[in-house]
RNA sequence: CGGGGAGUAGCGCAGUCUGGGAGCGCAUCUGCCUUGGGAGCAGAGGGUCGCAGGUUCAAAUCCUGUCUCCCCGACCA
């Protein structure tokens, strides 16, 4: 590709509009163009990154037997209707009607239309199991798009949809995508880990989603240092408490606090650790239910963990209002005694392993100290409701702590079950004739948010740093001045060479100064640099550079050409 | 949806408080010059100041409304 005849419009600048440096970059190296929030134009050399990704990721799924196609991006109502998915969306969902008044949205995930057309399509055993996918145009009405093509409205998404006959043999397709995305990530140079996770809105019994690892990333995950056990926060279990020494109690007494809110101020008032102290929140259903939640001072509620042990569909912080009617005390000195309304205490479970705590008196200004479990205060039930913390023990094996990290969750498989085959009466016949419903699992992948990852993972302070199998060119020849006939005939022999060697080459032809074009070929990522300069040519050489490590050689040009072949085609062999 | 901020040339911004010539840097175009890390000189083009209404002799500037975008939070494969 000549660089002159081709489309990169970097910029100098740094928009001011871009918060994370994936976004920043890909915004000056002329890869992507907002054209609304959320909503981008994928300029071509954005394109060429995206495509790269796509079939890596076809590559791999075709390797574990799914089976493309295409599915549309307008869908009727009725489906979601039918799979109760319309009104329980919410707003998230782009709702439209035609010109015949019907019902329709875009489609932000595609179980209902798969699994409308397995349920026609897909009668008996003998068709199973089989898995169908696709690399399509999603629509997600998000409330808070960010962060360029981390979190669009509209992006690409691979979604995979697998149907088996009964649980165990939609856990071996599991197995095989799982397995699948591990290669996928890797294959583009990632550091990556595999987390368990919640289901979130899709449901289904259990998940894993695929996190890069990223400072910038939105998820926070822990993973063992010992063993394999890895989550997303969400997720992530505590390990229950081992059963701590008896102490004595000490009479309780009840102590001024004024003014004291948080849970520091009184711990730092009354001269205590904060894990001395228990705190309490209060947390509703929406729908006039209440809970009233207990944790160690110093740890973190998990509002998810919280809202599956509740059985609630929903769960949001109570209101100032609502706790002084639930309580009877204003915010800040909540404890659970002599509390105004019958709500249910939960308690986390190393609250059971504590002694003498400071809690809040239920009272303005009060709170009690040496309050202890039992002979002062009461609790419903005992949980898993915290957030694990860095240097928590795994919940897995003996002598593991865990790591915390953040993540951008680039891929997500689920264990359906039977959720939607039910509600949409997806069944097939069974050896012996009789009908069955169709077990599911769905997979999916961000096609634009794993590139955005890519480079959020692989840049310096002079743009991108492409791993070879997502970079939009292998590699470029610069021409350091391109009137000197001698410098411009040599460079565009070694461009067709390794053309003609099967790399995709980006031939920097344009007449402008050496600098620019070092800056622009930095920026936007390609591995490798051949450059072709005067000086050099004199004696038969060129510089081969290597972007990731700066790695400067003067080679002989059929060295340079040989070397540029072989970096490139040892970074894309695939695993085995 | 709550809180905060911003819309002035393609990009980054000043000007708005205190009303009166629409400016700066980069980019673009022309010419000269230059060619190993975003050069230099000279010249040129480009903006209904987000939109609508109001106040005024006069509005980018004051008032009202409205739209869009960004950040934090809640929310979210």
């Amino acid at each position: 590709m000549l660089y002159s005849r081709y489309f990169i419009p970097t910029v100098k600048e740094t928009p001011s509009d871009a918060e994370v440096v994936s976004h920043q970059l890909m915004l000056r190296a002329g890869m992507i163009r907002k054209l609304s929030a959320g909503i981008y134009n994928y300029l071509p050399l954005g394109l060429r990154s995206i495509r790269k990704f796509e079939n890596i990721v076809r590559e791999e799924l075709n390797r574990a037997g799914a089976i493309e196609m295409l599915m549309p991006s307008v869908q009727p109502a009725e489906l979601w209707q039918e799979s109760g998915r319309w009104a329980f969306y919410g707003k998230e969902l782009l709702r439209f009607k035609d010109r015949k008044e019907n019902e329709f949205c875009m489609g932000p995930t595609h179980e209902e239309v798969i699994t409308d057309m397995v349920r026609r399509e897909i009668k008996s055993y003998r068709q199973m199991p089989v898995n169908f996918y696709q690399i399509q145009t999603k629509f997600r009405d998000e409330i808070r798009p960010r962060f360029g093509l981390m979190r669009g409205r509209e992006f690409i998404m691979k979604d995979a949809y697998s149907f088996d006959v009964d649980s165990s043999a939609a856990d071996c397709s599991y197995e095989k995508m799982y397995q699948a995305y591990i290669r996928i990530f890797e294959r583009c140079g990632l550091n990556f880990r595999a987390v368990e996770a919640d289901t979130g809105s899709i449901g289904g019994s259990s998940s894993h989603e695929f996190m890069v690892l990223a400072d910038s990333g939105e998820d926070a995950i822990v993973s063992c240092h010992a063993c394999r056990y890895a989550a997303n926060v969400e997720k992530a279990e505590s390990r229950s408490p081992h059963t701590a020494k008896v102490m004595e109690m000490l009479p309780m007494e009840k102590t001024a606090t004024p003014d004291m809110k948080s849970i520091a101020d009184v711990a730092a008032f009354l001269g205590l650790t904060e894990d001395r102290t228990i705190k309490t929140m209060v947390y509703s259903s929406g729908t006039g239910e209440f809970v009233m939640a207990l944790l160690r001072g110093d740890h973190e509620l998990n509002e998810i963990k919280l809202k599956n042990c509740m059985g609630w569909e929903e769960i949001v912080m109570a209101t100032e209002e609502e706790i002084l009617q639930v309580t009877g005390s204003p915010v800040g000195f909540l404890g659970p005694m002599d509390i105004k309304a019958r709500v249910p205490v939960i308690a986390d479970l190393i609250v059971q392993t504590m002694y003498n705590s400071v809690i809040g008196a239920n009272e303005k200004d009060m709170h009690l100290i040496n309050a202890n479990l039992e002979r002062d205060f009461h609790v419903d039930r005992f949980a898993d409701i915290r957030n694990v913390q860095a240097g928590d023990p795994c919940p897995r094996c003996e002598s593991g702590k865990l790591e915390m990290w953040r993540g951008i969750e680039v891929g997500h498989v689920f264990k359906l079950g039977t959720k939607y085959s039910k509600s949409l009466n997806a069944t097939y016949l069974d050896a012996n004739g009789k009908e069955q419903i169709i077990f599911m699992g769905c997979y999916g992948i961000g096609i634009g948010r794993t590139v955005a990852a890519a480079i959020e993972q692989n840049h310096d302070e002079n743009g991108i740093i492409f791993p070879v199998a997502l970079a939009p060119f292998h590699c470029s020849v610069v021409a350091v001045n391109t009137k000197d006939a001698g410098v411009m005939a040599a460079a565009e022999e070694i461009y067709l060479k390794l053309e003609q060697a099967g790399l995709e080459v980006l031939f920097d032809d344009r007449d402008e100064r050496p600098g620019v074009k070092f800056k622009d070929n930095d920026l936007i990522g390609i591995p490798l640099r051949i450059v072709v300069g005067s000086k050099g040519l004199a004696e038969g050489k060129v510089e081969l550079k290597l972007r990731k490590t700066g790695e400067m050689l003067s080679l002989p040009i059929e060295q340079a050409i040989e070397q540029t072949i072989q970096v490139v085609q040892a970074a894309l062999t695939m695993p085995e």
